[in-house]
DNA sequence: AAAGAGATCAACCGCTTGTGT
DNA sequence: CACACAAGCGGTTGATCTCTT
């Protein structure tokens, strides 16, 4: 497969924008949208490439970028994304409304991973640092090991999300046979109605014991799916301490909360208070002064701790076969 | 006030995937 | 089926900013 030749050509800028550069590109942007990036330099009068100009416009120009500090429920999504999909960063970009893949990639790397290798979690794996540690006696090896667990985990956890979705389409046939004769108001619509595509977000907590009932059809299936909704549970879990917490600093939107607690991990990610940081400033500043850790700051902290803990516990029943790596580097539509 | 260290993040690089022919 | 091209993606780099001494 060729190469496309891109910035290559002489002549072509490389480097910082300028705000005229920006200018330019958005001036035509928004007059003729992106089109081919390819052509769109030398249309928009810009010595540029195309690749250039799309990074330019997706991660910084775009209208609906939302910039600035992550909120706590957004820390708390990438993380708990972060167990399920690995660096799969466009995948947990498309839970966090206006962020770029871009930037949550840099801010787990420039501070959600170190607080939780502070915390004695291994970053890669999430799971506590006892097993990194003895990985790293084992050297080369142990590390690989470690790295080789990690994807496993996350492939696993994958193939369960997968099967969660299977299960997801089967109850709603179910669903929609019983709605025939019933109506069921109460009943949320598929969370493809929302927009989202991820099998991450296709059920709320309250549904597992519906959906576990449903499970059953599908033998060894159904122990991988409920397993794999543990750690969802558990998030909701830490996501309730949480607000419990959030209550006490006083400051919190009341509205929002209740839909984040109430609706649990579907309602958080489908929640428009993700694009509201509703962390209080204090705590901003306790972040920012190197993690003097409050009362709060623990609590939170352990929240996630338990929360990774439990998705360290959800193994996958080994009658379930976990595909080739491969079949995870995109992110399947269900 | 100055220098060095560390943190941050925009941008680049190169590989992979999707699509058209 | 094979190939070429465009776009997407994740890893990495390096300039700049901020903090510490």
């Amino acid at each position: 497969m060729g190469r496309s030749p891109c910035c290559e050509k002489d002549g072509l800028k490389k480097g910082p924008w300028t705000p005229e550069e920006d200018q330019k590109l958005l001036a035509y942007i928004e007059q003729h949208g992106h089109g081919c990036w390819r052509s769109l330099p030398a249309k928009a009068g810009l010595q540029r490439c195309g690749k250039s100009c799309r990074l330019r416009w997706t991660n910084y120009l775009r209208p609906d970028i939302k910039r600035g500090k992550f909120s706590l429920q957004e820390e708390q999504t990438i993380i708990q994304l972060h167990a399920l999909l690995g660096n799969r960063w466009s995948a947990i970009a498309t839970h966090l409304p206006k962020r770029t893949d871009n930037e949550i990639k840099n801010y787990w790397n420039t501070h959600l991973k170190k607080r939780l290798a502070k915390m004695g979690i291994d970053p890669v794996t999430h799971k506590p640092r006892s097993d990194a540690l003895g990985a790293a006696a084992g050297g080369a090896a142990g590390a690989q090991h470690a790295k080789a667990a990690a994807h496993l985990s996350h492939t696993a956890q994958w193939e369960s999300a997968r099967l969660e979705a299977e299960a997801r389409l089967a109850r709603e046939a179910k669903l929609r046979a019983v709605a025939a004769s019933v109506s069921a108001p109460h009943l949320r619509p598929p969370a493809a109605a929302h927009g989202l595509d991820s099998p991450t977000s296709t059920l709320s907590f309250s549904e597992s014991a519906a959906l576990a009932s449903v499970l059953e059809a599908h033998g060894a299936a159904a122990a991988a799916a409920r397993a794999a909704m543990q750690p969802m549970q558990a998030y909701e879990e830490a996501c309730k301490q949480q607000q419990q917490q959030q209550q006490q600093w006083g400051d919190v939107d009341a509205a929002a909360d209740a839909g984040f607690a109430g609706e649990g991990f579907t309602g958080l990610l489908l929640d428009g208070s993700l694009s509201q940081d509703l962390r209080p400033a204090a705590r901003d500043e306790e972040a920012d002064a190197g993690l003097q850790e409050t009362e709060e700051e623990k609590n939170y902290w352990n929240s996630i701790l338990n929360l990774v803990n439990s998705s360290s516990a959800s193994a996958l029943p080994t009658s379930v076969v976990v595909p080739a790596p491969e079949a995870y580097s995109r992110v399947p539509e269900f």
